[in-house]
RNA sequence: CGGAAAAUAGUUCAGUUUGGUAGAGCGCCUGGUUUGGGACCAGGAUGUCGCAGGUUCAAAUCCUGCUUUUCCGACCA
């Protein structure tokens, strides 16, 4: 295509909306442009990516037996409420009333449609197995949406759900579809990593998500050969203190105004391994409380948590002031003993802490060697956040961190929708019997971006060349004359192997189209210049960072 | 939703402290000179200074309220 033609809006500055190279790319080279705050409108090479993952996607799904089909992102309340999901999502499904007062939302996920189309459609053993996709712009009402495509309010997803008739039917599905993902990640060229996670709102039994690597990435991945999983999910084996230390008799310290661990530790001069920390939460559904108690140096994962006590996430925080002192303690002097109207759990290393400090409850005072069997007891789990360092609970090594951008999840649901929307089918035993379901998702906008992350340098985007808007650009320094003879010629001859080409026609400077192709993630670009004369042209390689002086025939050699 | 910052031309920003004619670079238009990396010269167009109130002879500037955006945390594809 002539660029003349084209919508070509680069911007020289970079728009303060953006802080992350990919964001700041995709926004300059005028991919995207932000209508308001999340919600992105996709430009003509934008959405030719776009296009091309979709399709990268389709065939890889197609080839595994899904069939595609388009819901609208239009959805009934009445299908969230026979689902539960009405009341447990949260705000951030965007809903909306329609003049008669009926109420709706935005999909972010389709579970439901898709349960209620195929509960339509199955009737028998012999409807099953199926998996049906699309690919939809779906709705959620980010509390803060950030990085561009990485976090919208609107995005674009395929999600994909499964329909088998018994768990064996689902896990056969689910290594299909898990390839398929390999494969398709495969094939988008991202730098990925799969790891086990969370089932989180969705819910089920099995997950993994689809990590893309990126230090900007929003996840925590803990990983080394024998284990890899979210750090949500992540579990690793708790350290067990094996000390010889006799047991103290309790003492009560004097600490005046010391209410968090790093003082309490530099103040007593103990290693805050020695202490035990006591969170005070709080359900504000149910309003019940909690205390739950790490080694000192932990942080608690509030998934295990949430995932523990079976509650809804966003109903899970931590209690007021007046919470805490309803239960008898005073904050930050919380400890286990002697607290009233409260459930108190503690992670599995707490136990092992031999002669610990733990808060006295009362103001300015903390109490010696507290030890857990003789002094307290309570519920003991696994609750806090494994990090770098930690040991697998396969073999025992140690275990690394790194960021990832979750671009794909997916999910064993099981009976979870299929039950409570009563989709079910009758078995070869004439049994009626709820459908094994498993879905299966892909931020495919995300996706985009995070291509664009993992593929760049500082004069701009480096699309793989299946990817790639445009494989070839030709830059005539100036469009007349022998310059103009040469780009035509070679830009028919590109266009007759149907290789896509930009044609830069425009009246514009040497610099600013090559700078501008450069930035669009063009791979290849001819300038053609003052060899035109000679039939030679500039070929510029982006992938190697090269540039060759050769000749028209060369260069038909080169493109194949 | 907590904490912080910001909102002025298409865009990036100055001007706000100390109230007094609406500014610059880039981009855009016209003409010319250029043409190997966002070139130069001359001329030109472009504003609800986020919105609404208030103070004042006078408000982009001071006050109040609101809205939006960005960043940091808590949430997720």
């Amino acid at each position: 295509m002539k660029a003349s033609q084209m919508y070509i809006n680069t911007l020289r500055d970079v728009p303060k909306e953006a802080e992350i190279d990919s964001h700041i790319l995709l926004l300059r080279s005028g991919m995207i442009k932000k209508m308001v705050s999340g919600v992105y409108n996709y430009m003509p090479l934008g959405l030719k990516v776009l296009k091309k993952i979709e399709d990268i996607i389709r065939e890889e799904l197609d080839k595994v037996g899904c069939e595609e089909i388009l819901c609208s992102a239009l959805q009934p309340k009445e299908l969230w409420v026979e689902s539960g999901r009405w009341a447990k999502y949260g705000p951030e499904l965007m809903r909306l009333k329609d003049r008669h007062d009926s109420e709706f939302c935005l999909g972010p996920t389709h579970e439901e449609v898709f349960t209620s189309i195929v509960k339509d459609y199955v009737r028998s053993y012999k409807d099953l197995p199926l998996t049906l996709y699309q690919i939809q712009t779906k709705y959620r009402d980010e509390m803060r949406p950030r990085f561009g495509l990485m976090r919208g309010r609107e995005f674009i997803m395929k999600d994909a759900y499964s329909f088998d008739k018994d768990e064996d039917g689902l896990n056969k599905t689910y290594d299909l579809m898990y390839k398929a993902y390999s494969n398709i990640f495969d094939r988008l060229g991202l730098n990925y990593t799969v790891v086990l996670a969370d089932t989180g709102a969705i819910g089920g039994s099995l997950s993994h998500q689809f990590m893309a690597l990126s230090n900007i990435g929003e996840s925590v991945i803990i990983y080394n050969d024998n284990y890899a999983a979210d750090q949500e999910k992540a579990e690793s084996l708790p350290e067990i203190e094996h000390s010889l230390e006799d047991l103290g008799e309790i003492e009560e310290v004097y600490t005046p105004n010391i209410s968090t661990i790093d003082e309490l530790s530099s103040f007593l001069n103990v290693p805050k391994k020695k202490i035990v920390k006591a969170l005070v939460l709080k359900n504000y559904q149910t309003k019940e409380i909690f205390v739950c108690l790490l080694r000192g140096d932990r942080e608690l994962n509030r998934i295990k948590l949430v995932n523990f006590l079976g509650a809804n996430e966003f109903d899970i925080d931590f209690a007021s002031d007046e919470d805490i002192e309803k239960i008898n303690s005073n904050k930050g002097y919380t400890g286990p003993l002697e607290l009233n109207h409260v459930r108190i759990f503690a992670d599995k290393e707490v136990p092992s802490i031999k002669n610990s400090i733990v808060g006295s409850n009362k103001s300015d005072y903390h109490l010696k060697n507290v030890n857990f069997g003789r002094d307290y007891t309570c519920e003991v789990l696994d609750l806090r956040l494994a990090v770098k360092g930690d040991k697998d609970i396969v073999k025992g090594e140690p275990l690394n961190e790194e960021r990832g951008i979750e671009v794909g999840q997916i999910f064993k649901l099981g009976t979870k929708y299929s039950g409570s929307m009563k989709a079910n089918y009758i078995g070869i035993d004439g049994k009626e019997k709820p459908i094994i379901m498993g879905c299966y998702g892909i931020g495919v906008s995300r996706t985009l971006q995070a291509i664009v992350e993992q593929n760049h340098d500082e004069r701009g985007i480096i699309f793989p060349s299946n990817l790639a808007p445009y494989l070839y650009a030709i830059v005539p320094v100036k469009y007349k004359d022998e310059m103009k003879d040469l780009s035509d010629q070679i830009y028919s001859l590109l266009e007759s192997k149907s290789l896509s080409t930009i044609l830069d026609d425009r009246d514009k400077s040497i610099g600013q189209k090559a700078s501008d192709m450069e930035l669009l993630g063009v791979p290849y670009i001819i300038i053609v210049g003052r060899d035109a004369k000679e039939g030679k042209v500039e070929f510029k390689d982006r992938y190697n960072n090269t540039t060759e002086i050769i000749s028209k025939e060369e260069l038909l050699k080169r493109i194949k």
